[in-house]
DNA sequence: ACCTCAAACATTTTT
DNA sequence: TGTTTGAGGT
């Protein structure tokens, strides 16, 4: 017991054997931040400490999910399950459903996203007929999420006149109103949005100090990562938390700070020190991640911003490479530059897909790089962006669930009541509307009772909306009694969704079909992994906070990583590209005017290069395609900022250089989009299909959840093919092998 | 009520 | 450039 600390350095050791009081971890790039948390939970649970009792606060859902395999293996026990670990919306979302009544809120209350919360401003926005220029969406968005990520309600709004003095200067008048209303509609809804998990979780422990005992006495050790990115209303609710027992341990990086836009706030950082004035600190400064070249120019860089704490990361490890910087003509050279370099690097070392990250500041970028990929064959996958959860056919299927479950849930029914069309247009939803308004009652209500109403709707529609709100009802009613598959199932091609989708032979709609699909196919592989059966609300509470970084297939496992640099927070590579290294850019343009900003963008950048462990690569071009047309950049300030001894210039050898770029690019884009229109990363393809092959009868295969196991038989082809396993501890399970974590052991 | 086409708009980062 | 929105026709 307990020797398992032998694997850390002694730094280390002295903050995972940390055991009761607060203590702060402060630790640089690749210093072990995780290990330190993992090691610190499983030695905790080795000194007696029921998991029960320790709530741990991830970043991602996946790094939690990480973790928990991790204590596993290194307490040898089986109880890291009970474990309260993920990222503050998951672990609060599932407290709230805990505790929703009593804060008047049902248990199945729906979560928002950020369209669905836009879409309920651009209602309310044109409903009050304000102009929609003034009172722009997201811009009303970005302000209410603020405001609640620092405990400021519409009623405390008023009390801010600082704020509402902003709000005038801006011409936004009727802000106060705006956020009021959109308060009284999620409610209405039986909704929350992100902001609300936080927002309530701490309303219920401030005022309801029964529940507040519960937690406190419940989660006697508080375990936070990426502390430097938690926001004010975050820091209230942990406070809150941790004051019984104030066994707080908090892990994080200022020079990693890069979320302030959502309200990340260093103070944090600060605060906790005078809080808890008896606090330990500890420091991780070795970095075991990146090679020398690598730690010294991130080191060159970070020293160029004024706020930051006093930390000096170093390395054991070799020099390396130098760091090439490379010059293109335009984006979609630097594209093929970064496809011709990965390529040669395979070819000359030994080295696979999944070693290289592609970084980039935006989404936008990824474009031209995947084109490149696509050219050369080389597989990628992209993470952020889109995720497969809110792409519109899905959504459109999941607001029928939500609808379902959640009859008050506004968005989700203003989705689906005309789709597939039935007849009811957007005059009708208006007058349901304004008559909801009206009478203060949610437009589920008013269409329930829509005989009894005194509107303008022709008898014609009232019998659709009739037909439509007995539909629903028959799925609520259901909802209780089947199984989420056989419900989704029965939703998908009662609704019309199924007959519509399947009609429609374009390309576009042949992928929307298979996108439902996979969709059910996921929500059949959660019923049969678990033990008890499961309901369509415990799959949407499941996905509802998920993204695509935490249900990665294993399918993807070997290919090139594509992401922003805030999604590769976290996370380490052995080769990093960081491309679009130009001004207005990266810096972004909102950025260069204040310097609080633009430290931020270096922190950022901080981030990126800190990824790499052996190589990394930086490019610009000169040339860069962006509103329509060709647009001249300038190198980034940041590359001038890295220490010269660290940087290799590098000309850019381009492969098509006889060739004017232009033109090849034209004509390689236009005949891809005619074969293939849509691919995304969770589509089959060859790669796939190989891998599925290899499954046999008779195989000893490992599940991440029921262990050791062999294959039966083999049922099915190609995506749906499906393996009928004896598990040892188990018993026989039926998985889907496209979307189960099996791995072969044996053959 | 629904479909079609042209104008307008867009690029910061995310749970 | 690609997508979304709204006006106008059916």
């Amino acid at each position: 017991m307990g020797d398992f600390l032998k694997d850390l350095n002694a730094e280390q050791k002295k903050a995972a054997q940390h055991f009761d009081g607060p203590c702060m971890v402060i630790a640089g790039p690749g210093s072990g931040k995780t290990r330190v948390l993992t090691y610190r939970i499983a030695y905790l649970i080795s000194k007696g400490i029921s998991p029960f009792n320790i709530l741990a606060l991830t970043f991602t859902n996946k790094a939690a999910k990480e973790m928990r395999k991790r204590i596993e293996n290194l307490s040898g026990e089986n109880n890291s399950y009970n474990l309260w670990m993920g990222t503050f919306h998951s672990v609060f979302a599932r407290i709230l459903r805990i505790e929703s009544e009593k804060l008047n809120y049902p248990s199945d209350f729906t979560i928002y996203d950020t369209e669905d919360s836009k879409n309920l401003i651009k209602n309310i926005v044109k409903e009050k007929g304000l102009d929609k220029d003034i009172y722009k969406t997201s811009v009303l968005k970005n302000r209410i999420s603020s405001l609640k990520n620092n405990f400021i309600t519409p009623d405390d709004y008023l009390n801010h006149i600082e704020l509402i003095e902003a709000d005038n200067i801006a011409k936004r008048n009727e802000f106060s109103n705006v956020y009021t209303t959109y308060a009284q509609r999620c409610k209405q809804s039986s909704a929350m949005d992100f902001d609300d998990l936080l927002l309530n979780t701490y309303k219920l422990l401030n005022e309801h100090p029964e529940s507040l005992h519960k937690y406190q006495n419940k989660f006697t050790y508080i375990l936070i990562d990426e502390y430097q990115d938690t926001n004010h209303i975050q820091y209230l609710i942990i406070k809150k938390l941790a004051a019984l027992n104030e066994n707080i341990c908090v892990v994080g990086d200022d020079a990693q700070s890069i979320y302030s836009f959502r309200g990340a706030n260093i103070q944090n950082i600060l605060d906790f020190k005078t809080d808890y004035p008896d606090y330990v600190e500890y420091k991780l400064e070795q970095n075991y991640r990146s090679s020398g070249n690598i730690v010294d120019a991130a080191n060159s860089l970070i020293k160029n911003n004024k706020k930051q704490f006093d930390k000096t990361v170093w390395t054991r490890n070799n020099k390396g490479n130098l760091i090439v910087v490379c010059k293109a003509q335009s984006d979609n050279h630097e594209s093929r530059l970064i496809a011709n370099t990965v390529l040669s690097i395979l070819k000359s070392k030994k080295s696979n897909y999944k070693d290289f990250a592609i970084l980039y500041r935006t989404n936008a970028q990824s474009r031209s790089i995947e084109d490149a990929f696509r050219r050369t064959g080389i597989p990628y996958k992209i993470y952020g962006g889109l995720s497969f959860y809110q792409r519109r056919e899905v959504k459109d299927v999941l607001s029928y669930f939500r609808l379902s479950i959640n009859q008050s849930d506004e968005e989700a029914l203003r989705r689906v009541i005309n789709y597939p069309a039935r007849g009811i247009g957007s005059t009708t939803l208006q007058k349901i509307s304004i008559q909801a308004v009206k009478k203060e009652v949610s437009m589920w209500e008013i269409i329930s009772n829509i005989e009894n109403e005194e509107l303008n709707i022709h008898s014609r529609t009232r019998n659709k909306l009739k037909e439509f709100k007995q539909m629903i009802d028959y799925f609520t009613n259901q909802s209780n009694i089947k199984s989420a598959y056989n419900l989704a199932e029965e939703i998908v091609k009662n609704s019309g969704i199924y007959h519509q989708l399947k009609q429609d032979k374009t390309p576009e709609g042949v992928n929307r079909f298979e996108n439902i699909q996979e969709l059910i196919n996921g929500i059949k592989y959660f019923c049969e992994n678990n033990t008890e059966e499961k309901k369509l609300k415990d799959f949407m509470h499941e996905i509802a906070l998920m993204t695509d970084q935490d249900n990665e297939k294993d399918i993807d496992y070997n290919k090139v990583t594509l992401m922003t640099i805030h999604a590769s927070k976290g996370l380490e590579f052995p080769y990093v590209f960081v491309i679009g290294m130009e001004e207005n850019l990266f810096p972004s343009m909102m950025s260069i005017e204040s310097s609080s900003d633009l430290e931020e963008e270096r922190r950022l950048f901080y981030v990126a290069i800190t990824r790499a462990e052996n190589r990394l690569f930086l490019s610009y071009a000169v040339n860069r395609f962006r509103w329509g047309q060709y647009i001249q950049c300038e190198p980034s300030r940041f590359l001038a900022e890295l220490d010269k001894n660290c940087l290799e210039k590098q000309e850019p050898i381009d492969m098509h250089k006889k060739q004017p770029y232009n033109s090849v690019y034209r004509y390689i884009k236009k005949s891809h989009s005619n074969q293939n229109p849509s691919t995304h990363s969770t589509k089959p393809n060859n790669n796939q299909t190989k891998k599925l092959e290899s499954y046999n009868s008779g195989s000893k295969v490992q599940h991440s959840h029921f262990g050791k196991g062999f294959i039966i038989r083999v049922e099915g082809s190609g995506s749906s093919k499906k393996a009928i396993v004896q598990f040892e501890k188990v018993g026989q399970k039926h998985l889907l092998l496209k979307f189960c974590n099996l791995k072969i052991i044996d053959n």
